[in-house]
DNA sequence: CTGTTATGTCAGAAATAACAGACGTTCCTG
DNA sequence: CAGGAACGTCTGTTATTTCTGACATAACAG
C-alpha cells in the first residue's frame, strides 16, 4: 500500500506500483488474475500495468509448464531495478528535456529580445544538465559490486581524490 | 513551457514548474501580477505556486523599496538547486517510506503468516534504502565544488580507489 | 470446428488534481 | 478612520488521470 502510495508522488500510478511491490514480495511467479483479485482491482488494470511494467523491465514473463496464464516476476536485485528504473527515466523524460533545453539555448543565442542574464542562465542548465548525464553514462557501466563500494564509502570517498585535480 | 511540461510527469504541477523557470531565467525580481500575465494564469494560482516554491526554498522573498508588492527570485545556483530539491523530496516522500517499510520489515518478522522469501525482500529493501539514505546524509556535507569534481570524473573515480576497498 | 480460457482493447464512469474567480484579511496612506 | 492595494484562502468548475466493465481477439483442447 504505501509503495503505492510513494509511487503516485512520483508520476507512476498506484496500480502499477502496487503490483510491482506485490511481485517483488512474491516467492513464486503469479497471474493477472490473482493479482487482480489479491489487489482488489479490475483485471483488465492488471493487464495494463503489467504492460507498463514490462515496458521498464522491472518485471518479466515466465512461463510456467502446464498453465496457459502468462506468469510474472520481478527483478529483485536491487541495484538493478534502481538502474532500470533511471535508464527509463532519462529515455523519456531527460533526454527529451535535454534536446527542448538544447534548442532553447540555440535559439536564444540569436534573438536579441532575449536578455544576456536569461541565455547565460539557459547555458549554464545546459551545461549542467550534460555534465550529469555523461556522469550517469559513465556510472552505468561501473558494476554494481564497485557501485556499492563506493556507496558505502560515502564521503570519505574524497580522501581519495588526487589533490585538486585539473582545478 | 518544456520545463512545465517535464514537471507534471516528477508529481509538480505544472504552474509551479513554470513560474520557477520564468523566475529561474528573470534578470529581476518579479511579483505576482506580472508572472500571472506572463504566464496567462490566475493570480491565485501564481500565489498557492509561489508558496509551494517558498515551501521548496527554491524561490525566496525580496524587498523592492518603493513597493509595497511581493517580489521573488529563485535560486540560480543549480547546485544548490538540486540540492534543495533533492532535501525536500528526501524529508517529505522518503523519509516517511523509510519509516514506512522499518514497521513493515518488523511486522514481517514476528509474523508466521509472511513467507520467509517476503520477509528477506523486505530486509534487502530496507537494508538497501538506508545504505543511500547514509550517503546522501554525508555527500550533503561536501562542497559543491568538490561534489562537482566528483563527477567530472565520472567512473575514473574507480582508479583512485584503494583495491578492493574492505572487500 | 466448437467451446473454453486467457489476454488485449476500448469507451465511458469515477476519482483526483489543477485552476479561476469571488471573497476576506491585512497593511499602508492620507 | 476611510479607502485602496496587495495578498491569502476558499469554493466550485474544469481538465486530466485512473479505473472499470464490456467486448474483441487469440490460443488451445477435445
Amino acid at each position: 500500500m504505501h509503495w503505492g502510495n510513494l509511487g503516485g508522488q512520483w508520476g507512476v500510478n498506484r496500480s502499477v506500483a502496487q503490483i510491482h511491490a506485490l511481485l517483488y514480495l512474491s516467492d513464486k511467479p503469479l497471474h493477472a488474475e490473482v493479482i487482480a483479485e489479491t489487489l482488489g482491482i479490475a483485471r483488465s488494470n492488471v493487464s495494463n500495468s503489467l504492460k507498463e511494467l514490462t515496458g521498464w523491465n522491472l518485471i518479466r514473463r515466465v512461463p510456467i509448464s502446464g498453465d496457459r496464464r502468462d506468469h510474472f516476476v520481478a527483478e529483485t536485485d536491487l541495484w538493478e531495478m534502481v538502474t532500470r528504473i533511471a535508464a527509463g527515466r532519462k529515455e523519456r523524460e531527460i533526454d527529451p528535456a535535454i534536446a527542448a533545453l538544447r534548442v532553447c539555448a540555440a535559439q536564444a543565442e540569436d534573438d536579441p529580445a532575449v536578455g544576456a542574464v536569461a541565455r547565460r542562465r539557459l547555458k549554464a542548465m545546459l551545461d549542467f544538465t550534460q555534465t550529469m548525464e555523461g556522469w550517469y553514462a559513465q556510472m552505468l557501466h561501473v558494476p554494481h559490486a564497485t557501485l556499492a563500494k563506493l556507496i558505502r564509502l560515502g564521503s570519505r570517498i574524497v580522501r581519495y581524490l588526487p589533490v585538486k585535480p585539473e582545478a
